[in-house]
RNA sequence: GCCCAGAUAGCUCAGUUGGUAGAGCAGUGGACUGAAAAUCCACGUGUCGCUGGUUCGAUUCCGGCUCUGGGCA
């Protein structure tokens, strides 16, 4: 029998962080973030990591944890996180996922083995330097040979997986189809509750997160995204990706006003939630708490106490 | 007051040598196994400003009106 966890997950703003810490007192739990843009050290303030206040003396592990200049992803997170978890619960704590990056989540709360292989690797480079060569046709050519299904499966315009395809199977000999059907079988390492915070309308998490960016950047993002090109940050660091640190990077560099940045950091905010609410949605086994209006934590609080509590925990 | 240019999808605009229209962005839905806050896919009916006229037929041509820019007084 799998371990008993618990991952609180939903798009951005949505209050995650809040339920974690509540739960973690409720039921004696320690937090673990999953969340890509949290792990990266002084990426605070735009990634809404938890502050210590908020984190009302819970332990927090995966926030933070990484230097801006690493290149982070989802199979080095679980290898770092799951170990955390056991630990966690060989001290008779529960584990409490919260996260916004559902490929993360997912693949802790399964221990996806993922295939060798990653970006910035010897075989990914040869790739891509092929692409930029000769285009994506004689490669996706190429993965049809060796792995008809992901040909198909894949668009044309989806160059960044048909190039992982034949990596893996490069790096392997295995396909990618084949490694994924093999892992997809294994008993997942962890038994997960899940609990999903949503809005009920989608105008109330956008006032939300227009909100929530314009607190961030009179918290200081532009202060945050200057400190780290001082550390002598590259523009292409993976931490760079995120969403409030691309866009004030142009301001930083002259190429884009405040304002401009501001309401492009709402845009790709509101964006990245759609998405993750995809991603989530396809989740049978996820007990969503939906917000009307107004986010009501100890409604919450109750709600995903009788659920975990007929769960046998607590 | 006069002159000029506009008025078409939520926004910015294209277009129809007269046969009721289409891009980008936004939005919505979806995918996702080592960059995932990443990456990729699908989805386009709207009194073509209002009102007369010409016409078999007007969003398109002509007149008037309204509004918005700009210019001249």
């Amino acid at each position: 029998m799998a371990p008993r966890i618990v991952c609180v997950a939903g798009p951005t703003a949505c209050g995650k962080t809040t339920l974690g810490v509540l739960l973690a007192k409720r039921f004696s739990g320690e937090v673990v973030s999953a969340v890509s843009m949290q792990i990266y050290r002084g990426l605070t303030i735009g990634t809404a990591a938890p502050t210590e206040e908020e984190m009302q003396g819970i332990p927090h592990h995966m926030v933070g944890v990484a230097e801006p200049t690493e290149q982070w992803s989802a199979a080095r997170y679980v290898a770092q996180a799951a170990p955390i978890v056991d630990d966690i619960l060989s001290r008779g704590k529960l584990p409490i996922v919260v996260g916004g990056t559902g490929l993360w989540m997912d693949a802790l709360v399964r221990g996806t083995a993922f295939a060798p292989g990653q970006a910035g690797g010897a075989v990914r480079r040869h790739l891509e330097r092929q692409l930029k060569e000769a285009g994506i046709a004689p490669l996706l050519e190429r993965l049809a040979q060796v792995d008809p299904q992901a040909a198909a499966r894949l668009h044309p315009a989806d160059t960044k997986r048909i190039l992982r395809a034949l990596e893996v199977y490069a790096e392997t000999g295995e396909t990618i189809t084949a490694h994924n059907a093999r892992t997809r079988r294994l008993p997942p390492r962890y038994d997960a509750t899940w609990i999903g915070l949503q809005f009920a309308h989608r105008e109330d998490m956008k006032a939300l997160i227009d909100l929530r960016v314009d607190k961030m950047v009179e918290a200081g993002l532009l202060q945050e995204v200057e400190a780290l090109l001082r550390q002598g940050l590259p523009r292409d660091a993976t931490a760079l990706q995120a969403i409030g640190y691309k866009e004030f990077l142009a301001v930083a560099e002259g190429r884009s006003t405040a304002a401009q940045a501001i309401e492009a950091v709402k845009l790709h905010s509101r964006q990245y939630a759609k998405r993750q609410l995809t991603w989530l949605r396809r989740k049978e086994d996820i007990h969503w708490i939906w917000w009307e209006k107004e986010r009501d934590f100890a409604r919450a609080l109750q709600i995903s106490t009788q659920i975990l509590s007929a769960q046998g925990l607590g």
